[in-house]
RNA sequence: GGCUCAUUGGUCAAGCGGUUAAGACACCGCCCUUUCACGGCGGUAACAGGGGUUCGAUUCCCCUAUGAGUCACCA
């Protein structure tokens, strides 16, 4: 890929928070920089003032941060070619139009937004798309001066080839040909003085020095335009790395993510428990093959594995159970101390009471556990016991029903009321030994031990594990209620 | 609609002219086991269709179908 400094740029607008697309583009301008020990520069493109969104900017530096996915240069930390906002580049963009329409690649333009408007109507009708239909280009120099000096509002517009084709070599997607006559004359200074989006990035791209262009495949058929406005300039065309779009599937119709559609972005996949190294990994994977059977890399391994090569053309669509089972194996991957300092908070938010010993808790989770916000509702019997239906005292494979349930709890109390020393080797040596005289299967007592306990179907952790979090008075009593529950229930 | 791109199991995907067409998620079964989970083992399931080129096409070319992107004084 070239032997000299390689540069990338991140550059969103803070017109909104960042969805996953958005920031695995970040993530790929990240990763192609740092394999080749180059820069990644984040610009802010602010162009657009009515979409400005408030506190969108720092919204996007705290999203970067969570995600590890780290910039050289940008608004915040500055660098040798800034601003790096591109309403400070205002004058810069203008200059270099006005350079253009002195050479004749360019052109003033008057036209209100109305007549644009009509025009774009009554084709519609016809049922034809058209581009701008070059109105002012006929404007002679004279009515072009005489329209200036009135103040009337312009833009400066593109004056596009009408014959021949231009051609780019895509990294991912090889050889691409447009037929310049269907460019639109596009417009490159708004009325407001501001620039396109489109004229901004060649313009910054350039003078920011990068070197490789990494953008979403929607970007592909603006291409051709760009490389006519470098041609103008006499510029160095960027490498292009058109990546494919993330998708979602709704029903059986794909579409793109959108935050107003409710589709998860990435602040709030992390609100729900995942963790940010699972999310980026999951991420990176999606679009990208390392090509090996590895899926589980960290930003470093990442670093050193990307490569263009393996992005693909198509789009993909975003998994959530995938991504939850990678999660998982994230939390799983952890040291105990480390899943304790990660589930604690979501631990305590349900566990009030202070006798719990939430180390406990969180060692029982952690093979368990694929989302941490998924912890609430798995240990909620922990702080108070559900109601329960005695249905589920009866397991098949446990050989258990109401009858032996009852002796079971019976015989299971004897041995916690006489056991001084709560823990876990202790309790369960006592309940086996129980098992053991009364030449039962350890199922047939722990089963309804475990479902007194809980009261419920599934819990994290056995009969013993429950009891030793539980405590022995707890513990006593909710095998109590279970009996009295099944006695009930027998003679009702 | 024009243009551009894409199309391997439900999903992510390997493959790059000759393979029993990997692997992962999900699903199913078995084992482990004090439930569930973890872990282990195994299973179901794919080259969109049709023409070429070739001794031989998932791989190359063309057509069709399907999907996506784009056609703003938005980025």
């Amino acid at each position: 890929m070239g032997e000299k400094n390689i540069r990338t740029r991140y550059a969103p607008s803070p017109t909104g928070y960042m969805h996953i697309g958005n920031l695995r583009t970040a993530l790929y301008e990240y990763l192609i920089a740092k394999n080749f020990n180059g820069s990644f520069i984040m610009r802010l493109e602010d162009t657009d003032q009515e979409r400005y969104v408030e506190g969108a900017t720092e919204f996007i530096y705290k999203t970067l941060k969570t995600a590890n996915i780290i910039h050289d240069e940008g608004p915040d930390i500055g660098g040798d070619y800034g601003p790096y906002i591109q309403s400070k580049r205002k004058s810069i963009y203008i200059k270099y139009a006005e350079k253009l329409v002195k050479e004749e690649k360019a052109y003033y333009c008057f036209c209100e937004k109305e007549r644009l408007a009509k025009i774009r109507e009554e084709n519609e009708k016809k049922g034809i798309i058209a581009g701008y239909d070059r109105y002012c280009l006929k404007l002679d120099e004279k009515e072009v001066r005489s329209n200036l000096e009135k103040k009337i509002p312009y833009v400066i517009r593109q004056k596009m080839p009408q014959e021949g084709s231009t051609s780019f070599k895509d990294v991912v997607f090889g050889e691409i040909k447009f037929e310049n006559k269907e460019l639109d004359d596009q417009i490159l200074i708004k009325a407001d003085g501001m620039p396109t989006y489109n004229f901004a990035n060649v313009i910054d791209d350039h003078l920011m020095k990068i070197t490789h262009v990494v953008r979403g495949s929607e970007y592909v058929s603006s291409t051709p335009k760009y490389n006519l406005l470098y041609k103008s300039f006499g510029w160095e065309i960027p490498q292009y790395i058109h990546v494919p779009l993330i998708m979602k599937k709704d029903g059986d119709q794909i579409k793109k993510f959108a935050k107003r559609d409710g589709d998860a972005s990435f602040n709030d996949l992390i609100e729900r428990g995942f963790l940010p190294q699972a999310v980026v990994n999951y991420i990176a994977l999606l679009g990208w093959s390392p090509g090996g059977e590895k899926e589980i890399f960290s930003m470093d391994e990442l670093i050193k594995e990307f490569s263009t090569k393996g992005i693909s053309k198509s789009y993909a669509i975003f998994d959530m159970e995938k991504l939850k089972w990678l999660n998982g194996e994230y939390l799983r991957k952890m040291s105990q101390e480390e899943f304790y300092i990660v589930s604690e908070p979501y631990i305590k938010e349900i566990i009030k009471n202070k006798a719990i010993d939430i180390k406990k808790v969180s060692k029982i989770l952690q093979a368990r556990t694929e989302i941490l916000s998924d912890i609430s509702k798995v240990i909620d019997f922990i702080e108070k016991l559900p109601d329960y239906s005695v249905d589920i005292y009866i397991h098949k494979k446990m050989k258990t029903n109401y009858e032996n349930s009852i002796s079971g709890l019976e015989n299971a109390l004897d041995c916690f009321k006489k056991l001084d020393n709560w823990e876990h080797n202790s309790i369960y040596e006592e309940l086996i030994k129980t098992v053991k005289t009364l030449g039962i299967k350890n199922g047939q007592l722990l089963w309804p031990v475990r479902t007194a306990l809980t009261g419920k179907k599934v819990s994290p952790g056995g009969a013993i594990d429950v009891a030793e979090i539980l405590g022995k008075e707890e513990s006593i009593m909710r095998i109590k209620f279970g009996i009295d529950k099944l006695k009930n229930y027998i003679k009702g």
